[in-house]
DNA sequence: ATAATCTTCGTGTGCGGGCACAAAGATACA
DNA sequence: TGTATCTTTGTGCCCGCACACGAAGATTAT
């Protein structure tokens, strides 16, 4: 009797069923020309013994090249959508043995013609799978109709649509996350009759559902909660940081009793550089993500808490699902939000996470 | 002129220096018997050119195997021990292609005889890579001196000990946790005079440096930023519900003021149950780990906050490190922090992370 | 000059699996 | 009965790399 390696391979397997290689590789990948009694005896061997290919000898063998796009809207450096790239790119690092690349191509968030554009530049260019943010709901179906047409798979990042389901997606459950800061924000702000929200519009398009979703569960929480609470709301432009500031300080003026508010995107820190220059101490203020003059502003007292939704890890499980579904023939979960994570200048140092 | 490929393979490179791949893989694996012009020009295509082997490609052909040991503490199934052996069996799902096999021992956490006995039989099979949870730190130091003798790298996970230090650590940063806990848990206790701790004692012995470190940390925020608030302590024993509730019931009678209490350590469950039990609602209770019952309490009201640490990821990373190390020759970090996290009832549905 | 030894290098085989091709057996048709 | 066609199966090469073996050249000893 000799017995059976650690692991099972394509030759042990065809030994037991006396039958080649070959033959074997035709089970396995469904392939034709294998009778019936062949095929039922290897088969069964497989389900009893449990293969599991080596995923390594397998890409190797097979030496098939994948290309993957990324449609990101764009951005500068530093904004949130860079750490999405660095997933991404660790990604690329993980998986590039596999032959696998990837492109990224940006989009106007606020320009609808710009979507439509880049988006047949990547129909055009015939990838094997797709990642795209769909930060304007709208602007997306027409884009993900075609690729279902190709068989393409495809992925959304940060934003779920519910039309056209996708191979996966990941991102933060939005109204929960704004649900949850309503919580943590009255936490500091006790029996405040006042707060406030800062938008961000620009050439008044709000540019991305998350916001929205987000006010919608923070506005939920305080009417069950605190319905007696006045909520203001102060429009920024996030663009030219004085003007922000003169408004802020109008704000300010007419509102002199207002002590913690929230923005739901991420450039809190316009109100924390602003406090932080107006030398107000002691206002609650919230925001999302960690870009560094966010995290400078909570290390430095001006931001409470920081919410946070693990974007390299979006971009990274992203490529890695479309790895898993090309490559590797896994199942996928379709349905992967994020946590919604809590930061605090105790906290913020810990949290290089991966 | 031939273009060279996306991914530069060995051939490519003795292509260039005009040598045979068998001379390019004796420069790269450092061995010897290469002429000095060979090796200098075969080491400058290298750099030049950025080469990085095809991992896969080389663990298939090298065809080692490698098995590691994991020493964690006894425990029972549903413990927070379990969360990191479901790391350590994704971690094997993961490298397993690379002919890689973990075997986990366990020891008596209260007991110093078991710790050494579990640990040489670890010596006595010459694993190739160690992963142990020091919860006793004085235990630790022969084992690590042994298997620094014996030049097997290891990984501590959980705790982190000073003296001999290892490949890589993965763990909270035990007294900031701590000291975080007591930011958020007078956050949510306002100006109450009196607070509680609850310990978990087995035989007089604490068993894991952890809760220590923890308290440590709290007690330093007390001190900070409220020195007058009184702490009061209960030791319960986790092991007789029965008896536990009736320590509770005493506790309450002679301190009826107390309403925010803390555990340094998973077993919130047991004061969160007798809360229920008892029907008292709004007591500020924190503690650690996401525990099912713990779950189940901050899902009913009982808990406030759980403290959380991935200790999936503990386990998961700390085999992948020593794969890292030992099979990818890469660099890895020493000490790794791992987030400290803030579960509460609207996000802990969102925190099923990886 | 020839043999012995050492240095330096190229080639071949195999890791596990994918896939092309050819061989062998089975069936149909002339 | 021989030949063409189809079905079923086995074999061999390749993927990128590690490593053993042996060949060729250089050096030393006799």
């Amino acid at each position: 009797m000799n017995k059976l390696p650690d692991r099972i391979r394509i030759k042990d397997i065809a030994r037991l069923a006396d039958v080649s290689v070959g033959t074997v590789d035709r089970v396995i990948h469904g392939r034709s020309g294998v009778s019936e009694s062949s095929k039922k005896r290897v088969e069964e061997i497989l389900k009893q013994l449990d293969y599991q290919p080596n995923m390594y000898a397998s890409a190797l063998a097979s030496n098939k090249k994948y290309t993957f796009a990324c449609l990101l809207p764009e951005h500068q450096e530093g904004e949130y959508w860079t750490a999405v790239e660095t997933g991404i790119g660790e990604a690329l690092a993980t998986y590039s043995d596999f032959n696998t690349t990837v492109k990224t191509i940006y989009y106007d968030p606020y320009d609808y013609q710009s979507f439509a554009t880049t988006a047949n530049t990547i129909i055009e260019q015939h990838p094997d799978g797709v990642m795209v943010a769909p930060t304007i709901p709208q602007y997306t179906k027409d884009f993900t109709d075609q690729l279902t047409e190709l068989d393409i798979p495809f992925i959304y990042i940060d934003s779920n649509i519910k039309e056209v389901p996708p191979l996966a997606f990941f991102g933060q459950n939005s109204r929960q996350s704004g649900y949850f800061a309503a919580r943590m924000l009255m936490l500091l702000a006790g029996n405040e009759k006042e707060i406030a929200i800062f938008r961000k519009i620009h050439e008044g398009i709000v540019g991305s559902n998350q916001q929205e979703n987000r006010e919608k569960g923070f506005r939920q929480y305080m009417k069950e909660h605190h319905p007696s609470c006045n909520i203001l709301e102060l429009d920024l432009h996030a663009e030219r940081n004085d003007e922000d500031n003169l408004m802020l300080d109008q704000f300010f003026r007419e509102h002199p009793a207002v002590n913690s508010g929230i923005t739901f995107n991420s450039k809190v820190y316009i109100v924390g550089e602003y406090l932080q220059s107006r030398n107000r101490k002691g206002f609650n203020l919230i925001g999302y993500d960690l870009l560094e003059r966010n995290v400078a502003c909570l290390k430095e007292g001006n931001v409470s808490f920081l919410l946070a939704q693990q974007p390299e890890l979006q971009g990274f499980n992203g490529i890695k699902t479309l790895c898993d579904h090309l490559i590797f023939k896994k199942e996928v979960t379709c349905i992967n939000y994020m946590p919604i994570d809590l930061l605090t200048v105790e906290t913020i140092d810990y949290y290089s996470n991966k």
